[in-house]
DNA sequence: TTTATTCTACGATTTATTTCGTACAATATT
DNA sequence: AATATTGTACGAAATAAATCGTAGAATAAA
């Protein structure tokens, strides 16, 4: 037994996670090619990453052939929500609407996007109050 | 001269900044007391993170009398919107939408929330595009 | 005016995170 | 077969953040 969930990821980590999201199971040259685009990272800084995320629990591996093969282990929605409910918490005193709030009003956010808003709104007050 | 801009504060700076928003100038005593009621903390490590904070820029303080009064040096709205920026970033890609729509979805917001954020949305597509 | 309390300054320690160097094994190249 | 390349393991250094202890000054209480 052993089934303490994984911990919220770090900074790096959920970089390396994102990459992982994205492109599906990769290999340490492959997530290192991709954040040095972004940044100065040395290969074995990335490794030894991978290695810590995999004791943390973050990440899965295949180590069947020489070079191994890293998959994520959480799921992007949830390790965002968990993300996101600190964040309000110590950003904005707990309140998600202020969250909402600010980041509409603070940012270029097109009217395509503005309509899906609403549709979820929507969906959210039907949801709740499912017409009587 | 001297005008770099104060960094992002660290989660206990951001702490603290909150209890400086809210309640306006204080000792460190208060900042402290206020802080005790939530977690384990020590006085002096209150008394280090504000000088920290100091040297840094986040806050101004009023060393008048002995007891030093402190006060944000940064403002609310400007530096949340700084860290959602970042926040943004690291987790959900940029993608503002994205976020907005974890924090209704994943949490319970209120009828009335959800019309102040129609509101809002209301007020910026007009403001965009002035009833034309 | 002693004694106790409250306060600041500041070095040092602890803890978390990121980064890298080196050793060495496996594979690929010549 | 010899050499170069690519990979993992892992200790350890570098960096950042949070915490606390102790010294000594100022104020308050006895």
């Amino acid at each position: 037994m052993s089934k303490s969930p994984p911990p919220k990821p770090t900074e790096s980590e959920l970089e390396i996670l994102q990459v992982l999201w994205q492109h599906g199971p990769s290999t340490v040259r492959f997530v290192n090619d991709y954040l040095s685009e972004k940044r100065e990272i040395g290969y074995t800084t990335t490794l030894k990453l991978l290695q810590l995320m995999l004791d943390k629990g973050l990440v899965h591996r295949d180590d069947e052939s020489k070079t191994h093969v890293y998959r994520p282990a959480v799921r992007q929605e949830e390790t965002q929500g968990l993300l996101l409910d600190r964040f309000v918490d110590a950003t904005f005193g707990g309140s998600a609407l202020k969250l909402v709030m600010q980041a509409l009003g603070n940012r270029n956010t097109s009217r395509e996007e503005l309509d899906q808003i609403r549709t979820l709104l929507d969906e959210i007050e039907n949801q709740n109050d499912p017409a009587q």
